[in-house]
DNA sequence: AAAAAAT
């Protein structure tokens, strides 16, 4: 199966083909027919699995007959996040290049004045959150009644954030009859409720198993206390071959935290969560795509959907409490046949949370490997001052005493001590030791940003392993 | 328990 064979226009192969690509994904191939046959859609898919193509390039052509009017949109986008909506525009852009298609990218956080301005001037295409939609629409800047192609894109999240009433809404001031596409990772009641109410006998598709994980993924659980977190966090990113990662974390002052501690340590980190303003929000991830920064510390904004390519980590920081999450999470590396790797911090805290993650995907997550760390990157990456003969000892004679001695004596207040405690590890390294590792991350993300271990890395299997970690990270959760 | 989304 190739575009060519689905009937597109050839504007638009064109422009598909000068993007890279010369064949569907398999929801692609199922689903464009479809939306150019003008059937309504239930769309069962993982983000990462070219859903966004899959209703951006018939559109175009089904776009491209018809006229567009002041104020009044010919079709809507919804989305749950500003940066899938942004996402999403480009992708318009990117197909859309041959034609002469306007469209609005309706978010909040940013200016209305250029938003309503292209709606004065006319537009094809609306793009949207639904809170700034319908800020506008009471506003009197929207008129909907000639929106008849509507897409509900990643309708069980927009559950989760409570935009279902909003939906509703919106979806009553549309016009009757018209097209929409529900895109879904999951089919919960409510979402199974509002299909049943606004589409009109859907056709029914579904691509990936919900919550089955990307095999091209090697998913692996570092069980560790949580004060030696960022110690082993440090320590991974030097020794498994990072090109690009993101973390993330539970909560966005976890999110502040952890990329203070991180840009102190000399890594070229940044940091993105809903506390940010848009105009901050962009320009991080920006730096992330163009490489300049090369570590991104995340809240679950990121969790979902963001296509960023190169991701070759993915680190949990904190068990996400949402076990969906996790698939979501993981999902943002191994994107495009490309093979990544998801490393899952686990403390005593997370431990119930990963129960949950394994009995979702069904699978055991294997302890990391730390045999597969290569010597030269483990002594290179170890805390300084000592010989890792030196540390291997210690870690059989003492390594509780030890954790004890450098904890800070307040005992009443664990969250901020936990704190103290990172900072003051960061502060312990000596600055000269550092600079040789900034050089070398800086380097190798130049050339390539991509995983180097592509064919020799296994899927992720039940692991065998139970051997050590380093010394200085102790053993299990101790 | 958190995060996201209009101001």
């Amino acid at each position: 199966m190739k575009f060519a064979d689905l009937g597109l226009s050839p504007e638009l192969l064109q422009a598909v083909e000068s993007a890279g690509y010369t064949e569907p994904t398999p929801i692609q191939a199922e689903a464009i027919p479809q939306v150019q046959m003008m059937r309504d859609l239930i769309a069962i898919a993982q983000t990462g699995t070219g859903k966004t193509a899959s209703f951006v390039l018939p559109m175009i052509d089904i776009l491209a007959n018809g006229r567009r009017r002041a104020r009044m949109p010919r079709s809507l986008i919804l989305e749950p996040t500003r940066e899938l909506a942004m996402q999403v525009s480009e992708n318009f852009e990117k197909y859309g290049k041959n034609h002469d298609l306007k469209m609005a990218l309706l978010i909040g956080g940013v200016q209305m004045g250029d938003q309503v301005k292209a709606l004065d001037e006319g537009v094809d295409v609306l793009i949207a959150t639904p809170g700034r939609l319908m800020d506008l629409f009471e506003r009197g800047k929207i008129m909907l009644n000639g929106c008849d192609l509507l897409v509900i894109d990643e309708a069980d999240r927009m559950l989760d954030m409570g935009f279902i009433p909003d939906i509703e809404f919106i979806c009553e001031k549309l016009p009757t009859p018209r097209q929409t596409l529900l895109f879904s990772a999951t089919m919960p009641p409510p979402i199974k409720k509002l299909a049943d109410k606004f589409l009109d006998n859907p056709k029914r598709i579904e691509v990936a198993r919900a919550a089955s994980a990307n095999v091209n993924i090697a998913q692996f659980k570092v069980e560790i206390s949580a004060k030696k977190k960022l110690d082993a966090l440090k320590y991974l990113l030097q020794v498994d071959n990072v090109q690009t990662a993101m973390i993330f974390a539970n909560r966005k002052t976890t999110v502040r935290d952890l990329n203070k501690s991180l840009r102190k340590a000399g890594f070229r980190s940044g940091e993105i969560h809903g506390d940010m303003d848009q105009a901050n929000r962009i320009a991080e991830l920006d730096l992330f795509k163009s490489g300049e920064v090369n570590i991104l510390v995340c809240s679950d904004v990121a969790a979902r959907g963001l296509d960023i390519k190169g991701v070759s980590h993915v680190f949990n920081y904190d068990t996400p409490w949402h076990p969906d999450d996790y698939v979501h999470r993981i999902g943002r590396t191994g994107r495009a046949g490309a093979k990544g790797r998801a490393i899952t911090l686990v403390s005593p805290a997370d431990a119930e949370a990963m129960e949950n993650v394994e009995k979702l995907t069904q699978m055991k997550v294997p302890p990391f490997d730390w045999a597969s760390v290569s010597p030269e990157a483990a002594e290179e990456a170890a805390p300084k001052g000592r010989s890792s003969r030196r540390r291997s000892e210690e870690r059989e004679e003492a390594p509780r005493e030890e954790a004890r001695e450098e904890r800070p004596k307040r005992e009443r207040r664990p969250r901020r001590e936990e704190r103290e405690e990172q900072e003051e590890v960061v502060e312990a390294a000596p600055r000269r030791e550092r600079e040789p590792r900034r050089e070398r991350v800086e380097t190798s993300a130049r050339e390539d940003r991509r995983p180097r271990y592509a064919d020799n890395d296994p899927p992720t299997k039940p692991g065998e392993w139970n051997g050590p970690m380093p010394g200085f990270l102790g053993v299990g959760f101790n």
